[in-house]
DNA sequence: GCAAGCATTTCTGTATACAGAAATACTGAT
DNA sequence: ATCAGTATTTCTGTATACAGAAATGCTTGC
């Protein structure tokens, strides 16, 4: 793997998972000794996180983590549900309907099994990146693909700041059934209607869920030799990608 | 002006208007050769356009103008009427009423005048432009504001495909009129209802009169010692930002 | 004459050196 | 004691050198 892509993906998972909390400055001498890589490919990643909106360049010195808390999720899901509805919209319009029959019912299936904790959580967190992940296939628009992805890396990092619960989690299963039973059926209406449900469903738990306060203040990480890897963050679901 | 910062400015203009057409292939030593800095800055700039886009890292070797054509303009379309509806519709909630009514006021004088041609229509891209600024701003989202400013690179790039004709322009100006007007008066729906009959009039426009066929297949630019400034693509209008 | 293998050239990826700018720290005066 | 001015340090931005990889072209065998 290149030194660069080293760097731009250590980075990038240290942001998301918030062991570099938004406000901490990155100078490029500190990142090349900590990665073990030059100032070059260090540089390079930097300008990438930037580009991607997860690091800010900083006035005068370096680049900082961008800022990102409960004030933004509003903003984050208004764009959201403008992408996600018309590429559910879309996918109903193209998509092959036994693709979505299929995940339809496997969906059903997760919501029952998540009676029963912890196994099926996975199960269920797969198929619903699956959805999503068929739902911007169908739609065939590879720009709006573009944007739903630069999206939800901003959502990995809003995600981090509430807890799912069972309950939220079933209800989340049957909106995502819902979505891939309208796309089956080709009613873009219906598809695009459940998702606007889904998201307000969502968008509403986030801000309930999220009461607990979470250190947002700027803050310099310590320097340890190899890759961060304790969990000092908030602690928060394992899949990084789920859509409920 | 920072070398980097040049090179890019350069490149992304020589992109955006054609002078470098899509398939064009850009390696670095050309590169710092002929805008006169180092690779480093040549790099920075690429890894820019790249992200934005604009060019694509080729399989083993350099960087490639992205392709863009007639085959595009559905999706782009697509995904534009997503995003500008949804800011019309944000906009008429949170607008202030009186910037928007004077937009419509002047809009609607500037369809007026585009009967004599030349002289206003550059002073209607202004408004156009202007109308565009103000609902970004009204919509009061960040992550919005920036999806369509990324969207906006490729639209200026798929614009020089057609030629404006007068007719257009004051139809286009109505349409615009209309916008402004139901966002002043606050109507969410309408707002969102006369950017989508814009945006289809705009498309329709677009596939119809670009009739025109143009140079896409890959090719070399040759090697001029100052920045290419000669105008070797096909004419276009000079407001690289109208949103007709 | 054509193809396969090898040599050469060229380009990318990375490291490092150097210059300029910005921030910090220190010193002196009021 | 505090503030201003200066000196120092540190960091960024750029250039360049070097190594490895990929593509090109040449040579040789069939």
């Amino acid at each position: 793997m290149r030194a660069s892509e080293k760097a731009y993906a250590a980075l990038r998972s240290d942001i998301l998972s918030w062991r570099l909390p938004p406000g901490t400055v990155l100078t490029e001498v500190e990142l090349s000794a900590r990665l073990g890589v030059s100032r070059t490919p260090v540089r390079e990643a930097l300008a990438k996180l930037s580009a991607e909106g997860l690091t800010e360049p900083q006035s005068g010195r370096g680049v900082v983590v961008s800022e990102i808390s409960l004030d933004h999720v509003d903003e984050l899901f208004e764009l959201r549900s403008a992408l996600e509805c018309r590429a559910a919209e879309l996918a109903a319009v193209r998509r092959n309907p036994a693709v979505f029959f299929e995940l339809h019912r496997q969906l059903a299936n997760a919501g029952e099994l998540l009676r029963e904790n912890d196994p099926a959580r996975d199960s269920y967190y797969r198929l619903a990146v699956e959805l999503d992940t068929e739902i911007d296939g169908a739609a065939g628009n590879h720009y709006l693909a573009q944007a739903l992805k630069s999206l939800r890396v901003h959502l990995v990092r809003v995600r981090r700041l509430s807890k799912d619960n069972p309950g939220r989690l079933r209800d989340a299963a049957r909106e995502h059934a819902a979505i891939a039973l309208a796309i089956a059926n080709g009613n873009a209406a219906v598809a695009s209607a459940a998702t606007t449900v889904h998201l307000d469903n969502s968008l509403r738990h986030l801000m309930d869920s999220s009461l607990v306060s979470v250190a947002t203040s700027p803050q310099q990480i310590e320097h340890p030799q190899a890759a961060p890897s304790g969990s000092p963050g908030p602690p928060g679901p394992p899949g990084l990608a789920s859509k409920n």
